[in-house]
DNA sequence: ATCCGACCATGACATTTGTCGTGGGCCCGT
DNA sequence: ACGGGCCCACGACAAATGTCATGGTCGGAT
């Protein structure tokens, strides 16, 4: 039996693939929870063989969770399980330990085959993902560029980031349209999305 | 029996729900489809008493495919199924037809018992959604202003919104302007992402 | 020690953007 | 016929934004 630990903030998702984990033979469910948080005491109860994480939950992200998991009990393999195939999640899951990465556009087989190969020692990761993965490539983003195009994602204004970074305005606009470049865009705003889409977070 | 026809893009999620929805005992899932224009077709050929729709879907619109089914057949109940809780979503798939509008962060039962009362012609809504509709209200975006802010809503610049909409600048900045002051917001980027979480797309 | 490159920071400058006032055209309800 | 609301357009002006040249710091290579 293979004891399986789910969290997915989605209750009804979770819920439906706690229900179809179950009807497989050789898995068994021992845990359910809805937020990042609740991973790390959760596990220490249960004593998962694998932990299925989704990569965004309220409080605690899935990737930070997985890393403490990892930490703490190196013997549970984890599995990132996301809606979105953001080039960047996948490289940031694998440093932070997890061994398989699957997209809920996959087949329902897939994850199970996933649990299955990553409880046997495997490491699993979408082909198709890990192929547009690296022809991605690296961030070519400086620190100060992501931070100041993070600031900038959710509409405020040059003035707001510069007071929330402790920097001139002048230097906020510098870093801008270092990113601008550099994503081939032509508004903050639309880098900041090309910047996303890529995992150049 | 109940006779359901699942709709919704992201096959693992597709799959663990008909999982889920198969361990009732009156309920029986006859289709599986992962576009809105594979929707009708599949209907056509399995007759089921509910559809259960996501809404965002790659070709046709969860909500264009509600209406289509209603339009077509009558006696074929709808639920809508969502991520996000956008209470424009709701006013829209209702008068699409919808008789039921469920959330994915919702209890898995609130499921199974949406897609009973539906079937038994009730309506079922949840409720702290429904609440936040009304509270939200209608749009106080007039046609152009929307056009003119969805345009904007992926990062072009202003030139860009009026060689599409074949706009003066100066027209498109007015626009712009009121759509920012009705949405409370300071710059477009952040008018856009308000209009669209409040559904006043 | 020196140079070089990468990163950060800043101020000046041109452009873009947001705001406001004005005016005209259209349709609808009174 | 008359107002009222919406749409379109223009001009002007202040503010925000994007670009550039410049200079500072740090670490590694020569």
């Amino acid at each position: 039996m293979i004891r399986v630990l789910l969290a997915d903030d989605q209750t009804l998702v979770r819920g439906a693939l706690a229900a179809m984990l179950g009807l497989e033979a050789d898995i068994e469910v021992v845990a359910e929870v809805g937020t990042g948080d609740d991973v790390l005491p959760a596990a220490r109860r249960t004593k998962p063989d694998v932990a299925l994480l989704d990569v965004q939950m309220p409080g605690k992200d899935g990737i930070a969770a997985a890393a403490e998991l990892r930490a703490e009990m190196p013997g549970c393999q984890v599995v990132m399980c996301t809606t979105f195939g953001r080039p960047g999640y996948l490289s940031r899951a694998l440093a932070a330990g997890a061994a398989g990465f699957v997209v809920k556009d996959a087949p329902p087989e897939q994850l199970v085959d996933a649990v299955r190969r990553v409880n046997a020692g495997l490491r699993v990761v979408d082909p198709s993902l890990a192929a547009e993965s690296l022809a991605t490539g690296q961030s070519p983003l400086t620190l100060r560029e992501r931070e100041v195009l993070a600031e900038s994602s959710d509409g405020g204004t040059i003035s707001d980031i510069a007071k929330s970074l402790h920097l001139s305005e002048g230097t906020v606009r510098n870093h801008l349209s270092a990113a601008i470049g550099k994503t081939g865009a032509r508004t903050r705003a639309e880098a900041a999305r090309l910047a996303e889409e890529r995992g150049w977070l």
